[in-house]
DNA sequence: GATTAAAAGAGGAAAAACCCTTTTTTAGCT
DNA sequence: AGCTAAAAAAGGGTTTTTCCTCTTTTAATC
């Protein structure tokens, strides 16, 4: 029998998953949490630790790739499930590098998510094409070091999303406009764009923002 | 008693939505759908019709929207909540103008959807005061038709939603840049956006243009 | 041919964006 | 404490965008 904890903000879900997953054979849901802060407690408050951890990419307190790299530091025999609603590549990379196994979106359905877990303890992985897919083109783009984006530039390209001026990008950001343009330039660089609208369109292009 | 039937192309939300319907007082659910078009096929196939859909915005095959106006069109008695994970401006709008009578965010609790549930039996509808918001500033902008674009509209706009600079959209259209200044300007006006960045945007969530 | 509405274009000014280089601040490390 | 790299900020100049108002051109109509 197979240990699993669930994180994920979203209540509803959570449980929903903890159900399913139950429903599994040689599958048993230990807890389930809502934050990454909450699932880091529990495993530093108790001996026993479960084999996987579905968790969510997207939380607040302490999101997904967050708790993941902490918990991949501490407890390094704990497999990591990531699980996300939309199939941000930034997101991908970036949960993979912190040392999550697998990646599944959250419109999976039954079969998937057993077939992930079986996957995951057997051969330590489970991939969908789509994931592949995404590391195959970041391999690709790896010596112009474009895939992974720092936290900061990834908060201001969001915003450089919107119809804000850099002015009140940087009020938002708590950071000088100067700073600002620090930012843009180190992203028209890695997009290879050569002003806003471009980059705006690489970002949709390449899932790194969802309008 | 009064029957609920939940259409989510997310199978798992859909059940546990369905499982928390069913632990309310006088509510049970009917039935399960994962399209748009199934839940069509299955009102279509019989006499019987459930009281409210809780029904997904954004599904494959046949979304939330078109999948509203059909049945409210066929049978204008059955009450639709609508639900959605992000809360776009048009989709909510698009929503309750194809005649959902209330709107969720997906991230609700237990107590809201029972709350919706029952309001929207005995009101009529159900909003949250974030949706009203957005009710109140679509009544607002209503007058300015910003409905249908010119032929040149379009060709501008398309030239807009690229890296070129409007000297250079002026050139492709062999017109002068100072023209192109009305363009964008009325663009502008119609859309009710400020910049470029906004214009971009709008094009592309109003499926104007697609990156 | 005169009338009129739409399309095209002009002038000018202020704001924002862009593009360099250089300096200061912050944080991690031995 | 001193060293170092990254992050933040500044300086300063050019270009582009945005936002007005106003004029000319075009094309269709009576």
């Amino acid at each position: 029998m197979y240990y699993v904890a669930v994180v994920d903000d979203f209540q509803l879900l959570a449980q929903a998953m903890a159900t399913l997953v139950d429903s599994f054979k040689n599958f048993q849901v230990c807890y389930t949490c809502n934050t990454g802060k909450e699932i880091i407690e529990k495993l530093d408050a108790s001996l026993k630790h479960p084999d996987i951890i579905l968790m969510d990419v997207n939380m607040p307190v302490l999101n997904g790739i967050q708790a993941t790299k902490h918990i991949k530091n501490r407890y390094p025999n704990v497999k990591i499930i990531a699980i996300s609603v939309e199939n941000k590549k930034n997101d991908v990379l970036q949960m993979l590098e912190a040392g999550a196994k697998s990646f599944l979106l959250k419109n999976i359905e039954k079969s998937t998510l057993e077939k992930a877990l079986i996957q995951t303890i057997n051969k330590g992985y489970y991939h969908t094409e789509h994931v592949s897919k995404i590391l195959v083109d970041a391999l690709h783009n790896q010596e112009k070091n474009k895939s992974i984006l720092k936290e900061r530039e990834i908060e201001f390209l969001n915003h450089a999303c919107t119809d804000k001026t850099y002015k009140e990008i940087a009020a938002k950001m708590f950071l000088s406009p100067k700073t600002i343009d620090g930012y843009r330039d180190a992203l028209f660089n890695k997009f290879n764009v050569r002003n806003r609208i471009g980059l705006v369109l690489y970002a949709i292009k390449n899932k790194l923002f969802t309008p």
